[in-house]
DNA sequence: TACATTTGTTATGTAGGACATAAGTACTAT
DNA sequence: ATAGTACTTATGTCCTACATAACAAATGTA
């Protein structure tokens, strides 16, 4: 018997606690019940009850739900399923520091790769008075030019108000949420690069050019980070 | 005064619980003696303790932090904090009978945005193998053609593949987590559309094309997609 | 009768104790 | 010295109790 089937069958063992799997079956039940936000949840103690459970145990599995925005609760009035909000789950775990560095470079990958993909959206719905304000941002850091904090700070800047004229919220939130991994690696690196396409020549292109001249603007913005991209993962 | 001042005066009121506290605590604590993974945590009752609460509280906290991989224990060894999957997190909320209509439509936005921005990592990456397996996918649709379940699930296999040969991992399962939502997307529309450029076109394009031609190649292809998008979010 | 006040009920939030269990650690006997 | 045993410790689970908030019902007053 071959090794990789031994490893399909047997998987590694997962002791799973209680709370775990009253987690799991809480998840399915709402599932199968086709819950929607604003249905209220059975009590706490009826869950218990009827899972053979102690309150402590269905109580650390609401703890999570709620901690994910999946359960309100009120005191008497009971628990309802509420709408979570998906990035805020995100937001928790999104630390450079206890991430690994390979999901560090993917995570860094799909930022370039959003950034290259960004033209069509933002074509269909940038505004004059979008381009002019990020004109102002970018007309800013030509004037200030040198110091390296604030050069990254008016970089956030220039790429955040790129992702807000897209008029994508969750996107936005995510490339925000994203910042800290990014001054994480920035901060990785001795000397700043700066892209043949400066921002200006960007806002430029946004003003008189098409979206393929956008997207070569984009990519000759950011062609060091390809650069510096391994071939075969 | 304004209003607008006052809105950032006085927030919404939000009655933390107890395990709300702990848990941002315990996160503050870890940020702030820059654990990193394996170290080993306080006990529950020092936590306890010094927080000067029920080791009930700290348990909900810490299911929370369990659950989202950032701590593991193990009985009497104690707590260690661990690398948590930044995925997974996603992974428990992305339903999209529970998100909201607008999150859904941002989550499609950004999918054509990936998809869109994919040549550059596509054209790094991509073996003479991978191609020859797209387009075995790409012919399978051709062959059978017609039904509509197949059809869907050919979708899938072709476009994930696609995200396979980019070697981004996280990348790779981000998509295939998103597809229960366009799942659900594609389930609302009557009739299928057929983009003006075919799987087949694009495997041609990656045979022989360059990254501006392929690029071109999913906009035809994702273009009714593009033309259903609203000018202003 | 209409309204205000009080009382009761209920579900969640928090505290604290108890014990099982697993996994180290120290000790003892051959 | 090694094997086996007993002890210790931290987590996992259960239980009880009570505070609190919010709703419901009952009661009292104009």
């Amino acid at each position: 018997m071959s090794n990789n089937v031994l490893n399909n069958e047997l998987g590694p063992i997962v002791q799973k606690t209680m709370a775990d799997v009253v987690e799991i079956r809480l998840r399915e039940y709402l599932k199968e019940k086709s819950f929607k936000p604003g249905d209220p949840l059975p009590k706490e103690l009826e869950i218990a009850h009827s899972l053979g459970v102690s309150r402590n145990v269905v109580r650390e599995a609401l703890s999570r739900l709620r901690m994910l925005g999946m359960v309100e609760t009120k005191k008497k009035r009971g628990m309802v399923l509420a709408r979570p909000d998906i990035l805020s789950s995100l937001e928790r775990v999104l630390d450079p520091l206890i991430i690994g560095d390979s999901t560090l470079q993917d995570i860094f990958e799909i930022r370039l790769t959003l950034e290259m993909g960004l033209a069509d959206l933002l074509y269909l719905r940038k505004t004059k008075k979008d381009v002019e304000e990020l004109e102002q941002i970018a007309k800013n850091q030509k004037v200030t030019g040198g110091r390296q904090t604030f050069r990254i700070k008016n970089e956030i800047a220039f790429h955040g108000k790129i992702y807000q004229m897209t008029g994508n919220e969750t996107l936005q939130r995510f490339q925000s949420m994203l910042l800290p991994v990014f001054g994480y690696l920035v901060s990785l690196e001795k000397v700043p690069i700066i892209g043949k396409v400066s921002h200006l020549d960007l806002v430029e292109i946004l003003k008189h050019g098409s979206k393929e001249e956008f997207r070569q603007g984009m990519l000759q913005h950011l062609q060091h980070h390809f650069d510096k991209l391994k071939r075969i993962p």
